[in-house]
DNA sequence: TGACTTTTCTAGTGTGTACTAGATTTAATC
DNA sequence: GATTAAATCTAGTACACACTAGAAAAGTCA
């Protein structure tokens, strides 16, 4: 019982490390066995097949992000302005993408390069998802933070998306940090948001 | 001569057409054939390979973006705010990728998908293309008009980032044009960007 | 029409992929 | 230590892929 479990977590992690950096079609069943010095055919006695195994690991990349999210989000003090919250989630989900282990960033990295059944898999989660960040923006229009003369949906998936993308150029912009870029995406995006005379928050200007 | 002009075209087409939609794996020899209702091996006789066809149309893509900033730079009135010429290549951009043609989008929607022999082809081009956007953002802040505060590549990089994602949402947005979204990354973007009391421009507020 | 060139097709090759079946080894239990 | 169960391996199948060779067809022009 033991082995099994620790060999399943090392395929896992194989699976995730390897779609974070090479993307789905070249991560293959046979390159994941050789990276835990294993025959392809031994992978099949712990998954049944590579997209089942490649789900679970975008699952678990998922709920990774989310929690993230979440927690950030929790430690904030009750009352907060709306603003601070969305700054508290970029930074999350990107130390969690950028910085994070290899799950977050295989679920990102794979967007649009998987087959269907996936994709579809991972649609509710999507979903789920983008639930947490409508609703930061709702909260944030609604008590007048935010401009609401803006799609808002459109808005979220523009932060949504820039903070996507970085992870196709994070790696090689050096002296950079994940909570920079963070930062940055909320300093462009929610103060171009924000109402009013821009009390520009501390960490600027 | 015309008649292998023509098929040659046909064949560029199914492709950009493909990739754009499908992406790099999906897109097969076969299916481009069977596009335009060919056998595969007569690919071949237009394209000595795969790759070789795939670059064509990444470059004839990379040219039409270049184009269609440049062009819209060209028609700005000879002084100008430098936050109008990045909403004007901004808004380009998010045409030519979005709205436009198959070619464009083709480059957005694989990158990350290619084999490192078509990656590094188009380094130079993606680097001339970035270059465009740092000439912008450099003019912005040394004319004082964007703030110089936050890291420039930084803040490229989530630009193009933020125009770029937008391919992997954009199609299922209904009621939003090309146009929308750039206009979209602009309000929220430029107005983070800019320094002193937002005098929001024209089109929102 | 007939000679010639250009273009396409038929029929394959070789390689890499996910995956399977059954033997073999390793580990756990009595 | 023997028996059983768990885990891995060896050896293969079937299929999709990019690509090739040479025959066939289509087009061109005297």
């Amino acid at each position: 019982m033991k082995k099994s479990d620790r060999t399943r977590q090392d395929i896992l992690d194989a699976t995730a490390s390897s779609l974070s950096s090479a993307g789905y079609t070249a991560t293959t069943v046979k390159s994941i066995a050789e990276t835990i010095g294993m025959q392809d055919a031994s992978i099949y006695y712990h998954f049944s097949s590579k997209d089942e195994l490649v789900g679970e690991v975008l699952d678990i990349g998922t709920a990774r992000a989310v929690t993230a999210v979440d927690q950030a989000l929790a430690e904030l003090p009750d009352a907060h302005d709306p603003r601070e919250a969305l700054r508290v989630a970029i930074i999350a989900h990107a130390e969690a993408v950028l910085g994070g282990g290899d799950y977050p960033r295989a679920n990102v990295r794979t967007f649009g390069q998987l087959p269907p059944d996936l994709t579809h898999r991972h649609r509710q989660g999507h979903r789920n998802y983008g639930q947490i960040w409508t609703q930061l923006i709702d909260d944030g229009v609604e008590s007048g933070a935010l401009r609401g003369d803006l799609n808002r949906s459109v808005a979220r998936l523009i932060i949504i998306g820039a903070l996507c993308w970085a992870i196709e150029w994070f790696d090689a912009a050096e002296e950079v940090s994940a909570a920079d870029v963070g930062e940055h995406v909320f300093q462009m995006v929610v103060n171009g948001l924000s109402v009013g005379e821009h009390e520009s928050p501390a960490v600027s200007v």
